[in-house]
RNA sequence: GGGCCUGUAGCUCAACGGUCAGAGCAGGGCGCUCAUAACGCCUUGGUUGGGGGUUCGAAUCCCUCCGGGCCUACCA
């Protein structure tokens, strides 16, 4: 019995989110979090929108809407789609929430204080007709080295040089199309990540049971070049946490916002504190999760997300929560994912490519779209999504080998002894045997669970049953041994076997088909 | 350019310096019938991307070449 904390990634705002985003986080960290709950441990499972940013801001002027009303809709339909698919969320939160506005700013001003913020004056592309400064990859123009057309600020997509917007030729906002660009000065905090580097490093050094994608690219990011940069964490937008140093105004920073990188991990100790809001609980129900000189001494912290999340995981998060100088709780385990590929290529949201969550739960149930998935999980490299294996493996897995076992166990035990369930009978070598079976197979499942190997512990989850189906069988045609398997009483003792053979089946897979 | 991951049977993956490189699916054969055109048993199939090296021993470690993918700090 043991109290375990889990966040998921949190997924954007900006629309629906693709079966490549929930086999990256949410999905893992469900099937976790059901497990390690079926196992009798406390579980706070913590999932939330990420609301801030330029692409939020574009897509509700796109759609029409005020950005605080667009981000109301999506999470909405985001917390339904998660419902959909069963997600046991403790609570769904938002990176919005006032009580994300105070932590965010808390944490700034504590950093402020520990010497880890520098105000740094630079200079950045304001795009006068838009009313707003331009991250470098909102600039298009043409690329200075291949002479393609719709190069973006940081990188051109053609000739993959990387670029800075003063290279473009003939540059333009690629929101408007506005040539009417300027150069402004603009101020902007930056966490200085530099200072902490030996103390991340030698932490992250010894993680030596982390999954390699985390760990190699924590130290990519460490080592590389002159080793890990410092990083704004404010932005000139208008929606956003405002900065603040703790409670009080931070001059010359009046307007600005924190970057959404900053303020999205933090949202999972405010999430946590929104949970505690919505059940009615005192402060002490949620900081029992989070503060070590609170509680939360004996909670082992998980983290799921894909690879793209690393950086802001291994990094900058750690940095804000050690830098804080406050017993907040770090990290134990950061489990991390490759991408789902679907025919060939990328997943992607903004060209529509691959399958996305409403539509996949209006062609099918959760549990088939959990079950592939969870056996699929881009774990070791990235994995591809192709409907032709989707079907066969839904068909195989779960209506051939699952669906079969149950109707056959349930139609035989109804026509030999009617509607009630019989008692166990006389136990014999061949049910000893099973039982011995299901013993090493759920200590297989354990294992892979504990190391959250997702792919082995779905493929010890899933695997049948053969042996229940044999028990049940009479004995192979060589060997006739008849009048034992024969009785009755050995049936009875059959059937019973079966179905706790069955019920076995039922409790490893709940984590990864909780209908069934 | 740099870094990391990856290449094993037709397909999806195991094997993490040590018995003939293994599973599932697909293919072939046989069987069973209590079951869902289901299930069970048996079986075909691999020069482990190419080449070189280290080692008593290499899919595994090193070098090199070829292919695929990701990241590269202002998308999030």
């Amino acid at each position: 019995m043991a109290r375990h904390l889990i966040t998921s990634a949190i997924p954007y705002i900006n629309g629906v989110k693709h079966l490549g985003n929930l086999v990256g986080s949410q999905l893992p960290a469900d099937l976790y979090a059901r497990y390690l709950r079926g196992r009798g441990h406390e579980v706070m499972f913590i999932c939330a929108t990420d609301e801030h940013g330029t692409p939020a801001e574009l897509a509700a002027a796109k759609a029409g809407q005020p950005v605080a009303d667009y981000c109301a809709e999506m999470h909405a339909v985001q917390a339904e789609l998660g419902r959909g698919f069963r997600l046991s969320f403790d609570h769904f939160g938002r990176s919005s929430s006032a009580r994300n506005h105070v932590l965010t700013q808390h944490f700034a001003g504590r950093l402020a204080e520990a010497g880890l913020i520098a105000e740094v004056q630079e200079m950045q592309v304001y795009s006068v007709d838009d009313g707003r400064f331009l991250p470098d990859r909102y600039i298009e123009g043409t690329c200075p080295n291949c002479g393609y057309d719709k190069a973006r600020g940081d990188q051109c997509e053609n000739c993959t040089k990387q670029l800075d917007p003063a290279d473009l030729i003939d540059p333009r906002s690629a929101i408007s199309g506005s040539r009417n660009l300027e150069r402004r000065a603009t101020t902007h905090l930056y966490l200085r990540q530099s200072v902490m580097r030996e103390r991340l490093d030698a932490w992250i050094g010894a993680k030596t049971d982390w999954p390699v994608l985390t760990t190699s690219i924590a130290k990519k990011w460490l080592h590389d070049g002159d080793g890990l940069q410092d990083r704004g964490i404010t932005r000139d937008l208008d929606w956003g946490v405002p900065v603040r140093k703790g409670a009080e105004p931070w001059p010359g920073m009046e307007g600005k916002v924190f970057y959404v990188w900053f303020d999205a991990p933090i949202e999972y100790i405010a999430a946590t504190a929104e949970w505690a809001d919505a059940h009615g609980l005192p402060e002490a129900a949620w900081r029992r999760w989070w503060r070590e000189d609170e509680g939360a001494g004996d909670v082992r912290y998980t983290q799921f997300m894909g690879k793209d999340n690393v950086p802001f995981h291994t990094l900058s998060f750690p940095v804000t929560i050690m830098g804080s100088g406050e017993p907040w709780k770090l990290v134990d385990f950061i489990k991390s994912f490759n991408y789902l590929t679907y025919d060939g290529g990328q997943f992607s949201t903004s060209q529509g490519r691959g399958v996305f969550m409403d539509h996949a739960l209006a062609l099918l149930p959760a549990d088939y779209w959990r079950w592939w998935l969870l056996s699929h999980a881009p774990e070791s490299s990235d994995s591809e999504f192709t409907w032709e294996n989707f079907q066969a493996s839904v068909n195989k897995d779960l209506a051939d080998v699952l669906g079969n076992l149950v109707s056959r166990v349930t139609k035989f035990c109804r026509s030999k002894f009617g509607e009630t369930v019989p008692e166990g009978g006389e136990t014999g070598p061949r049910e000893a045997a099973l039982a011995a079976d299901l013993g090493q197979r759920i200590a297989a499942y354990d294992a892979a669970m504990a190391a959250i190997e997702v792919r082995k512990a779905a493929a010890d989850a899933g695997r049948d049953p053969g042996s229940a189906t044999n028990t049940s069988r009479p004995p192979p045609p060589g060997r006739p041994s008849r009048p034992t398997p024969r009785r009755p009483r050995r049936r009875r003792a059959s059937r019973s076997t079966s179905s706790a053979s069955m019920r076995c089946c039922r409790a490893r897979s709940s984590p990864t088909r909780p209908r069934r």
